[in-house]
DNA sequence: GTCTATAAGATGATAGAC
DNA sequence: GTCTATCATCTTATAGAC
């Protein structure tokens, strides 16, 4: 994803309805708070990759933190939205050749089911890198008195989301969000950089991601800088 | 850990060797990155977190890149000889007592008893705030340049010394840092600021740390700002 | 080894026009 | 709904004294 072409910078002064504007603004705000950190980036730099001025998203959101709230809210209501569904359709019976394509080796049961496709509904979600970098930037925000208790409510949010109303219970609610924090460390440091390069990161890649990496190195992953 | 009283703010103009003086600022810098991040963190911060000036810290490390590329060594260096030290230890059958004390629950065999005394020492290490979350920050480095090539160089490096070095193998190897990265992640997240306070966040923590936990607990988290 | 002074360049936010 | 101009502040790094 190009954070300098969001939208196209040649289409200034195009008034839109605040909402869609809004929307504009919290997806390129996504990209670049994912790839650079709440500190790390700078209005103007949100603003570009929006194809609006600087003093318009401030003007739209108050203060950067509202703004980067707003995007961490957006990322976690995706996240929610997509673990919901799955639940939903394996509940409704609508998943039943993906269970039966799992085969016997990822377990049986429901706990272990909703776990293998849980793990596959993430994979999709987190090829958009905003989503799963925004998260990240979110775990390390604890010190933040505002970002940080926000952070903490999403996490917590979501660990009972997948415990108590899709009932994966304590442990392989906690395996399955293990394993997840591992592809995220492993996308976030763009491990897969070193793919076909480096044999120990080859294995790990392999290993963490099973038949979920090729979705992963199917990626356009451009240095942003 | 107070950031302001890393060292004596009152002992200025005090002169020491430059190791000595070196050190002392890798400590106080690795406590502030660790909480505020590359970008969040001035060198002047870091300068009164050491008790110098702003203009030493720069004139020692020569830029704050480097600077935050020294710190960062320093506690990769501090985790692989932790590392190293339990898998010499254990094969020197200096661990016999501590193996027996584990239980049958956590397996048997050299790879399942390395991986809960590698977990331990791990618990431990990370009662220092700073080495964990200045690895949570280079894992959030990806997209710069010669930061997050760093960053991966570490990863890698540490997964092969699991792997190869102590002979855990792949999948035990991907467990432990699985659950490694989710610790993190708890701790980063400061959620321990909710234990006692949130159902959810009591039995999240007590079913990811176990028997680690109250290291945890024990620690003062003052809310540093 | 360590400091003070300061240059040079961002950056978040406000004011006010169109 | 959106922009331009601009302020006040902060930040890295350099120069040079002690």
């Amino acid at each position: 994803m190009d954070i300098s072409s969001v939208s196209d910078p040649a289409a200034r002064l195009v008034r839109m309805p605040a909402q869609e504007r809004r929307e504009l603004i919290l997806e390129a705000a996504t990209a670049v708070f994912a790839e650079r950190g709440y500190a790390g980036t700078t209005t103007a730099q949100v603003a570009q990759a929006a194809g609006i001025s600087q003093p318009y998203v401030v003007r739209m959101f108050g203060t950067k933190e509202k703004l980067f709230l707003e995007a961490l809210d957006r990322s976690l209501g995706k996240l929610m939205d997509s673990f919901r569904s799955v639940v939903a359709d394996y509940d409704g019976g609508r998943l039943a050749e993906k269970v039966a394509a799992l085969g016997p080796e990822r377990g049986t049961g429901r706990q272990a089911h909703l776990k293998a496709l849980l793990s596959f509904a993430y994979a999709d979600l987190i090829q958009d890198r905003g989503i799963l970098l925004m998260l990240m930037q979110s775990f390390i925000s604890g010190h933040e008195p505002v970002i940080g208790a926000r952070a903490r409510e999403g996490f917590v949010g979501i660990y009972r989301l997948l415990r108590d109303e899709a009932g994966m219970g304590e442990e392989v609610t906690r395996d399955f969000l293990a394993h997840g924090m591992l592809m995220n460390t492993l996308i976030s440091l763009r491990l897969t950089d070193l793919y076909g390069q480096d044999a120990g990161a080859d294995e790990l890649l392999k290993c963490t991601m099973g038949a979920k990496l090729p979705l992963l190195l199917a990626h356009e992953t451009p240095r942003a800088n």
